[in-house]
DNA sequence: AAACTTTGTTTAACCAATATACAAAGTCAA
DNA sequence: TTGACTTTGTATATTGGTTAAACAAAGTTT
């Protein structure tokens, strides 16, 4: 959004590089430590910090270590300033958490999803989100928005523009929510949520450049640079599921042919047929702990796909680290292998010296954590400037 | 006197809007239309007019119509307050333009390579460069800066990281050309800059989601989201070339196989042996209008390939419209008709309904243009707030 | 010719950041 | 214990850019 420049403006820049450094390091910095770390002058961080103080968002925790004088001040980021909701719609279920400003969960609930289409989803919806706001506790600003994760594309009006595993076309689901809440509301792509969450809690902090593949239902990717979400590319970035690995492949409900997902997701568990002897991840994870080898090797033919989209996006995006998350990711170890032999043997030798692959830290819970961090970060502001 | 350096920020994000606005829109309109289209206030805009005037960015053109009142003073871009070179670097030849602030093409230059080794091109370049700086008429700022537009990968800092069809790796190019001009030089992806100039000058003027895929000796392709380049990882994105489309298909150089570009771009006129009476487009094309059916044949089974490539950056981005540039849009009436075919039968009727593919308006200077663009820009400065 | 419109400038006020001085609260060495 | 030194955080005056509002300039319309 291009917004002219007055001092308001320059206002919600300094408060919002002073607030998101406190949050980032909370209970370590002093005014001081902020002072140098942002490069604006001690009394104007001072100014801002009174600011935030009287807002609740931040707090003094007391006296740090001296360094031969005053001892500072610690600044602590209130994370139980408020809370938010952060949801995953999955395909055949809904899962929500209620978070701290600090990405702490409060709550946890969990929901089936015996169909899909918009009214019953978005009643489940409301159920689930009505209960955790009643269990919210009381804090000051109370529950201050709502974050959604969709298997689809989503546009900057949080429109679902697309989720075709849903049947989704053209929903208004922010609108519906904030009519509905009178709340903030964000809808993210679920893998963007993802690379979010890992990005902030998980297993990607304060890496700059980062992929996060979301394999589930289907696939979906994150892109981070230079540690912030690609925005521009909210919801049509990172549809990478229909990357076709096969020019001559299976069709896809895409309308396209031999799309990765095809090959790579829990989609392959639909045309895999009796000869794989489970037909969902849980089962065949624990089969294939059992040393099943049927099992073990649907995983490696997954892991193998899997590496060759992986293989793809490395050379087009030469990411720092990519993490692996979404349901698949609970197969880690009968996937890994086969997925770094691909990627070993298809990538330059150029790529590999800086790139590292892993698996989720949050597990299942990334998608929906990093939804809510969405509406955290709506709720503090997130002003800042490209030159 | 002095000037505190975040009121200085408002300044440059609130001329920048004004010089752009003005820019996009030279000749046509007043100081009162800018405050409008702007929201800054009438005297702001008047401060930053009248030190545009001075700096010659902007002057004022005359009169235009009343609709009742005073008659508007209409503000000209001065596209003439300097010039800028813009290269493009494919692997057997150097094209240069001087453009104007405004990307009029006023000198040309072509320079065929005969080898490409860093030292050898360079020398060619400066030997370009030159020449075009000293044909410049004389203009205030004289040449402002140097673009180039690079077959790969380059990162935010100018350096090529690779690029493998030149067989360089880790070229610090900015710095060798800024040494030698000391004048600001930008280094761009190949694609990148033609996707500026498209949107700048060319095929797809304002136009808010365009994918540009230049296909000439291998396949990139250029991203433009909102109306801006994604840039990706800092000049990694749209490095699309080594999608892989055959999972199992030719092995590329890159390390993996299968790649797009082995399917669509000029590489396959080196497997495609004796059978094929031509190994270069122009001279394809030739044969191609001459009714040669095995030349028509090739493009066919290239647009078909193409089309499958384009397909998959469809469903990732759904652009509004796709631009095909490079060398190979010379051979666009027998390409169009089989990629139409591949893409109509492969994307999702959600997706056709707002999408429109065209061949570059510019042709083959349409990267150079570019590039040039994006020196332009390093010049007149491009500050702007994300809230 | 008087009333109305639109354009562009002038003026005074505002406000956020800054440099500077200063107060507060500590350490350290003799 | 004292005095010199450090570091933290606040108070004050200054600065520069935007803004609202009044005003001047230059039209058109009736």
């Amino acid at each position: 959004m291009k917004v002219t420049g007055d001092q308001a403006l320059v206002k919600k820049i300094n408060r919002s590089l002073v607030l998101h450094t406190i949050r980032k390091h909370s209970s370590t910095l002093s005014r001081a430590r902020v002072s140098e770390m942002t490069g604006l002058n001690k009394a104007t961080v001072s100014n801002l910090v009174a600011e935030l103080c009287e807002q609740q968002l931040v707090t003094e925790v007391g006296p740090g270590k001296s360094s031969g004088g005053r001892k500072p001040l610690l600044l602590h980021f209130n994370a139980m300033a408020g809370t938010v909701i952060g949801i995953e719609l999955r395909v055949k279920q809904l899962t929500a958490v209620l978070c701290d400003l600090g990405g702490n969960v409060l709550e946890e609930r969990d929901h089936t999803l015996a169909r899909h289409d918009l009214s019953y989803v978005l009643e489940a919806m409301k159920k689930v989100i009505s209960n955790l706001m009643e269990t919210a506790p009381d804090t000051p600003y109370g529950t201050v928005g709502i974050g959604v994760g969709v298997p689809g594309m989503v546009d900057e009006n949080g429109i679902v523009l697309f989720a075709p595993n849903l049947g989704w076309e053209m929903v208004h689901l922010r609108q519906l929510l904030e009519e509905a809440f009178s709340v903030p509301v964000t809808i993210d792509n679920e893998a963007n949520a993802g690379a979010q969450g890992e990005l902030n809690f998980g297993a990607a902090k304060d890496v700059r450049h980062l992929l996060y593949i979301s394999a589930g239902s289907g696939i979906g990717s994150g892109i981070i640079i230079g540690g912030e979400l690609y925005k521009g590319a909210r919801g049509y970035a990172g549809e990478t599921g229909h990357m076709c690995i096969e020019a001559d492949g299976r069709p896809c409900t895409c309308g396209s042919r031999g799309c990765w997902e095809l090959y790579a997701s829990e989609k392959t568990y639909d045309t895999a047929g009796t000869a794989l002897p489970a037909h969902n991840t849980p089962e065949l994870v624990r089969l294939a702990s059992e040393g099943n080898e049927a099992a073990r090797k649907q995983f490696a033919q997954m892991g193998k796909y899997l590496g060759i989209g992986v293989t793809n996006l490395i050379n087009s995006f030469n990411p720092e680290l990519i993490v692996i998350g979404g349901a698949l990711s609970e197969a880690r170890d009968w996937l890994a292998g086969p997925m770094q032999a691909v990627v070993a043997e298809r990538t330059l030798p150029y790529h590999k010296q800086q790139l590292e692959i892993t698996f989720s830290r949050l597990g299942s819970r990334g998608t929906m954590i990093g939804a809510g961090f969405a509406a955290v970060m709506h709720f503090l502001g997130h002003a800042r400037v490209t030159l």
